[in-house]
RNA sequence: UGGGCUAUCGCCAAACGGUAAGGCAACGGACUCUGACUCCGUCAUUUCAAGGUUCGAAUCCUUGUAGCCCAGCCA
C-alpha cells in the first residue's frame, strides 16, 4: 500500500516536471518553485539582455516563409521557436509571407502554410501579413536611398554584374553607372517602375563598397525588373524588391524586435543593418541567426520529393513516409509531439541533425497516456477454444488505458473462434518464447488463460488453426489459484472483429547507405511500405474517424488514414512501433 | 586561398575561470495482464589538437586542424 502511494507520488511529480519542461520556450520564468531554473538558449540570453538594457521593451517575432512550397519538420523548429519566444516574453508573433519573388510563389502554398502553422499551434491571431503589401513603402524607401545618394540604377547585365562583383578572393569593380546623378537615378528608377525596361535590363543597386570582403556588401541589388503577375498584387508592379532589401523593411514596419533566421544569413546581417540604418527606422529590429536542425536520413529537398511523387514511389507530398508537416499529420504525429521534439532538440548555432528515434520518443510520449489501447491482429491465424460453447459470445470489460483511468472502459466480444497474431504461436518454440506452443498456457489479454492443445496445418505446412482449451475460472485474466503465465497475447473475436488495412512504414531511405548515392539519386529503402490487408481489429474502432489514433497493444501507435480510410473499410497508418527488447528468432524453413 | 560561423558522449545539448547538467539512443537489473510503460543502475578524469596564462581552463591567449555558409537580377 505504502509503495503504491509512493509510486503515485513519484509519477505525479514526474508529470509536474514534465509539464514544466514543456513550458520551456513558452514561459521559462514562471517556474513557481524557483528551483532548478532551466538554462536559457543563446537567443533567450540575447533577449534578456536587450530587455534589461532597455534596447527593447517587448518581444515581437515572426515566421516569414516564402510561399513556394510545403512546410516540413525543419520549418516547425523556426515556427515554434519564434512563437514560443513571443509567448514566453508576453510578446507577439506574426505570420508573414515573404512574397517578393512572383516566379516561385503560389497562393496554394500560402493556404497550406497557414494551415500547417495553425495546426502546430502557433497562434498569430489577426496578424497575418504579406511582404507584398509593403511594396509601396519599399518603393518609397528606394526613393529615399536614391536621394541620399545611397542607391543607383545600373545598366549592367546579369553576366556583367557577376564579372564586376569580383570573387571570394578578389575585390569587385565599381559599376560604370555608380556615379549617376540623383536626378537621373530618380528618373530611371521611375521608368523601371513604369515598365519601360525589359526584365534584366536595369536594376537598382545599393551604393556600399565594391571591395568589401563580404560579397553581400558589394553594391547589392535592391530591385529587379520582372514583368510578372504576382499572387497577391497582380499586375500592379513590374519591379520587385530583393530579399536583402525587403526583409529588414518588413520587420521594421511590423515592429519586429528580434528577427530570427537561419545561419546562412549571417553574412547578410551587415546589409540588414545597413538598410534599417539608412532608412532611419527609430527602433530597428535585430537579426539573430540559429542553426536549422534536420532529421538524419530524411528527404526534404523539393526536387527529390517531386521525383518521388512523379515516380509513384510516394502518393503525394503528404505521404506518411515524408516529413512535411502534412505528412507528419497524416502519419499521426500530433502538434504536441512536434513541440516536444523541438524543445528537446534545443537551439544553438552548431549545425546538427537529430536522430529519428528522438521524434519517435516524442510521439510515444505524447500518445501513451492519451489514447486508448486496443487489440488488433495484423497477421491473423485462427485460434479455436475447443471447450468453449459454440454460438456463445460474451462481452468482456476492458480498461481503455490502464495508465489513464479517465479514458474509461469498453466491452470486447469474446467467443469460441478468435484470431491471434501468427507470430504468437510456434510449433517448435525457441528458448524464452513465452507465447503459445503445444502444451503452453498463456493469457488472452483481458479474457482467459488458454492452453494450446493442438494445431492444424495446410499442405504447404502453414499453421491454419491453433487449438486451445480455456480455464473458465480465469475470466478477466487471472486464475484464482494464483498460477502465473509468462505470456500475454492479444486477440480478437473472429466473427465480431472488423477487417482493416494496416500500413507499416520504415524509413524511405536505406539508413545503412545514407541519403544519397554517388550519382546524387536517393538510396531508397525498398521496404519502406508494407501493406497488410487482412488485419482484424476489435469492433470498438468501427467508427474511428480520420486522424484518430490508438495504441494497438504490443505493437505500436496507429492512426486512421485521412485519405484512404472509409467507414467499413478502415485504413490505419503505423505512426510508430512500441519499443521491444525481444526479437523473434528467424524461422527456419 | 578573402570573409563569416561552428567544434563538449553514437545523436542533440548545458556549463559564461571554480573542478563536465540533462534528454534521446544503448546496455544491465527490478516490476509487469503489453517482451510496452515505470523504476533502479551503467554510459566524457575529459571538452577538435598542441602549446601558454592561472592556485584553478571546456571556458582566457597563441598556433594549428576539421566542418558549414557566401561570388542568384532566389529566399
Amino acid at each position: 500500500m505504502k509503495n503504491h502511494i509512493n509510486g503515485e507520488d513519484e509519477r505525479e511529480h514526474r508529470f509536474r516536471d514534465r509539464a514544466r519542461f514543456h513550458s520551456v520556450g513558452f514561459c521559462p520564468f514562471e517556474t513557481e518553485e524557483g528551483a532548478d531554473v532551466e538554462s536559457k538558449n543563446f537567443i533567450e540570453q540575447i533577449i534578456d539582455k536587450d530587455l534589461a538594457e532597455g534596447v527593447y521593451d517587448t518581444v515581437h517575432t515572426r515566421f516569414p516563409p516564402e510561399p513556394n512550397g510545403y512546410l516540413h519538420i525543419g520549418h516547425a523548429k523556426s515556427i515554434l521557436l519564434n512563437y514560443g519566444l513571443a509567448s514566453a516574453y508576453g510578446g507577439k508573433f506574426n505570420m508573414r509571407f515573404d512574397d517578393t519573388n512572383p516566379t516561385k510563389e503560389k497562393s496554394e502554398f500560402v493556404e497550406s502554410i497557414k494551415a500547417d502553422v495553425q495546426w502546430l499551434g502557433a497562434d498569430y491571431e489577426d496578424r497575418l501579413f504579406f511582404a507584398s503589401n509593403y511594396f509601396d513603402q519599399m518603393y518609397e524607401g528606394a526613393l529615399k536611398l536614391i536621394k541620399k545618394g545611397k542607391a543607383y540604377v545600373s545598366d549592367l547585365t546579369a553576366d556583367e554584374m557577376r564579372e564586376y562583383r569580383g570573387t571570394l578572393t578578389e575585390p569587385g569593380k565599381d559599376d560604370p553607372n555608380r556615379n549617376r546623378s540623383v536626378e537621373e537615378n530618380l528618373r530611371l528608377f521611375e521608368e523601371m517602375k513604369e515598365g519601360k525596361y525589359a526584365d534584366g535590363e536595369k536594376t537598382l543597386r545599393a551604393k556600399i563598397d565594391m571591395s568589401s570582403p563580404n560579397i553581400n556588401m558589394r553594391d547589392p541589388i535592391l530591385y529587379r525588373v520582372a514583368h510578372l503577375s504576382h499572387q497577391n498584387t497582380g499586375d500592379k508592379w513590374c519591379i520587385y524588391p530583393m530579399y536583402d532589401y525587403a526583409h529588414p523593411i518588413e520587420d521594421a514596419i511590423e515592429g519586429i524586435t528580434h528577427s530570427i533566421c537561419t545561419l546562412e544569413f549571417e553574412d547578410h546581417r551587415p546589409l540588414y543593418n545597413w538598410v534599417v540604418t539608412e532608412l532611419e527606422y527609430p527602433h530597428p529590429p535585430k537579426q539573430i541567426e540559429f542553426a536549422k536542425m534536420y532529421l538524419t536520413n530524411v528527404v526534404t529537398g523539393k526536387r527529390y520529393i517531386k521525383k518521388l511523387v512523379e515516380d509513384g514511389i510516394v502518393d503525394g507530398w503528404d505521404d506518411p513516409r515524408l516529413v512535411s508537416i502534412a505528412a507528419l499529420r497524416r502519419r499521426g504525429f500530433t502538434p504536441e509531439s512536434i513541440r516536444l521534439f523541438v524543445e528537446l532538440c534545443g537551439v544553438s548555432k552548431a549545425n546538427s541533425s537529430a536522430e529519428y528515434s528522438m521524434l519517435e520518443y516524442c510521439i510515444r510520449e505524447d500518445l501513451k497516456m492519451k489514447r486508448p489501447r486496443i487489440m488488433a491482429v495484423t497477421d491473423p491465424v485462427k485460434l479455436v477454444i475447443d471447450n468453449y460453447p459454440e454460438n456463445q459470445t460474451e462481452l468482456l470489460p476492458v480498461v481503455n488505458n490502464p495508465e489513464n483511468e479517465s479514458l474509461g472502459s469498453r466491452e470486447v466480444p469474446f467467443s469460441r473462434e478468435l484470431y491471434i497474431e501468427r507470430e504468437d504461436f510456434m510449433e517448435e518454440p525457441p528458448k524464452k518464447y513465452f507465447r503459445l506452443f503445444p502444451g503452453n498456457e498463456v493469457r488472452l489479454m483481458g479474457a482467459y488463460f488458454v492452453k494450446c492443445v493442438g494445431f492444424e496445418k495446410d499442405d504447404a505446412g502453414n499453421v491454419t488453426v491453433v487449438h486451445c482449451t480455456y480455464d473458465p475460472a480465469s475470466k478477466g485474466g487471472n486464475s484464482p489459484d494464483g498460477r502465473k503465465v509468462k505470456g500475454t497475447i492479444h486477440w480478437v473475436s473472429a466473427a465480431e472483429s472488423v477487417k482493416a488495412e494496416v500500413r507499416l512504414y520504415e524509413n524511405i531511405i536505406d539508413e545503412e547507405k545514407g541519403v544519397y548515392n554517388e550519382d546524387g539519386s536517393l538510396n531508397l529503402n525498398p521496404n519502406s511500405l508494407t501493406v497488410l490487408k487482412e488485419c482484424r481489429i476489435e469492433p470498438s474502432v468501427k467508427d474511428a474517424k480520420a486522424y484518430e489514433s490508438f495504441q494497438f497493444v504490443r505493437q505500436g501507435f496507429f492512426c486512421v488514414d485521412c485519405k484512404d480510410s472509409q467507414p467499413g473499410n478502415l485504413v490505419f497508418n503505423r505512426i510508430v512501433s512500441l519499443k521491444s527488447s525481444y526479437v523473434l528468432p528467424k524461422q527456419e524453413n
